[in-house]
DNA sequence: CTCTTACGCTACGACCCGTAGCGTAACTAC
DNA sequence: GTAGTTACGCTACGGGTCGTAGCGTAAGAG
């Protein structure tokens, strides 16, 4: 249970040789390109670091077991996620769901991003990675597009009291559950692509409701 | 790929000795404790056997592998799903989020589910067996509700043409991935209780969209 | 130049999957 | 009853993976 991940590591060492940032990243590449290949099922460290031309001890220096580095390999897909401001709530919901929807329809993101989440509920330490890692990115993009659509006047403001901030992060969950999870369930349990068509139907349900689809 | 699973053997073995429907159960039941106690990552195959007190040959011979095994032990609780009629839309899909939000909030769903789906993206034969075994009963709660729904008015009636068909069956689709796929982000993603307060903003959400929350 | 750390390599123990082969138990058909 | 057929328990196994240990060497820091 050492903190040998790279990223969480706030104090550098001060002396001996430092730690190859080329072997970071050629590790993080072929762990991802395994996925593709492998799927989550056949994934295997030592395959990653053949395909990295790196020991094996070497991954495990870094992260502490495979379910660590996957996460790492696949976080950095999420960094791509923006929120440009298309001048309606609709519109901007439209656009974070297509983004949100090519991530998952790449292989390696569609096998390993449930995969980590469910080894994540008998692990602690696990589950915290993803927050930090993956979650909290996505978070932020609903705190602006919601601010920016209170802006609009499409949302109501919150109110400033110290209970209006309470309920304004319990909406954000909210919008955030509703979202991601819809995405995820339609690309990985429903297994049918997110296109514009159906984008534009999930935003059109978010902002009039389920009326408003017929 | 032989067809072992008990329940899609149609045509009965006529001669010979008879499986027994005990050791199913018997089965089935260890391998939920197993999912409880162990988790997905440490769960295995001659662990089942052992708290069944069967041989792990007898597992195989009913299941081609461990995921197609942890599919069916699973599947049994998503039976005790059901859609009382209360009344009103928002009743009924405040009861239907209450009634998944609980079953995921079990251990052995919790673990087990998302663990499998992952594995589905690169298996066709366990997202077959999890369709009908797992979603197919889903939908037909959601067929159900949505018709309640338009007898009552609070939904448009579909169209009795052919295209009318189809768009019902995409609408019926979008509505299963964002209920279903909302409260399974909620429980195993943000990781936060599924609790009534809760279930009511996320049916408000739906009939009246989300400037309807503040 | 010395000290400290990273890295490659080999080997290893522990564990698990899924299968084979055999003898026995249980049930069906006649 | 008896023969035929299938289920089951048991043991053993091959193949594979995880994660670690130990050692010699490479590469920077001071």
């Amino acid at each position: 249970m050492v903190a040998r991940m790279p990223h969480s590591c706030p104090r550098k060492r001060r002396t001996g040789r430092p730690r190859s940032v080329e072997t970071d990243r050629a590790i993080l590449d072929a762990a991802r390109a395994a996925l593709v290949d492998l799927g989550w099922g056949r994934f295997t460290m030592g395959d990653v670091a053949a395909r990295a031309g790196v020991a094996k001890t070497t991954l495990y220096r870094r992260w502490a077991n495979k379910n660590e580095l996957v996460v790492d390999a696949v976080a950095v897909l999420f960094d791509e996620l923006e929120l440009p401001d298309r001048g309606s709530l609709q519109a901007d919901i439209e656009d974070v769901v297509l983004q949100f929807g090519r991530l998952l329809e790449r292989p390696e993101t569609k096998t390993a991003l449930m995969a980590v989440v469910a080894e994540s509920t008998a692990d602690a330490a696990l589950r915290e990675r993803i927050r930090t890692a993956i979650v909290d990115r996505q978070i932020q993009l609903v705190v602006l597009g919601r601010a920016r659509a209170q802006d609009r006047g499409e949302l109501p403001a919150d109110p400033p009291d110290h209970d209006g901030a309470r309920a304004a992060a319990e909406t954000v969950g909210l919008i955030f559950d509703v979202i991601a999870g819809t995405v995820v369930h339609r690309t990985l349990v429903s297994a049918e692509p997110v296109d514009t068509v159906w984008a534009r139907r999930l935003a059109t349900v978010l902002l009039t409701g389920l009326a408003g689809l017929g």
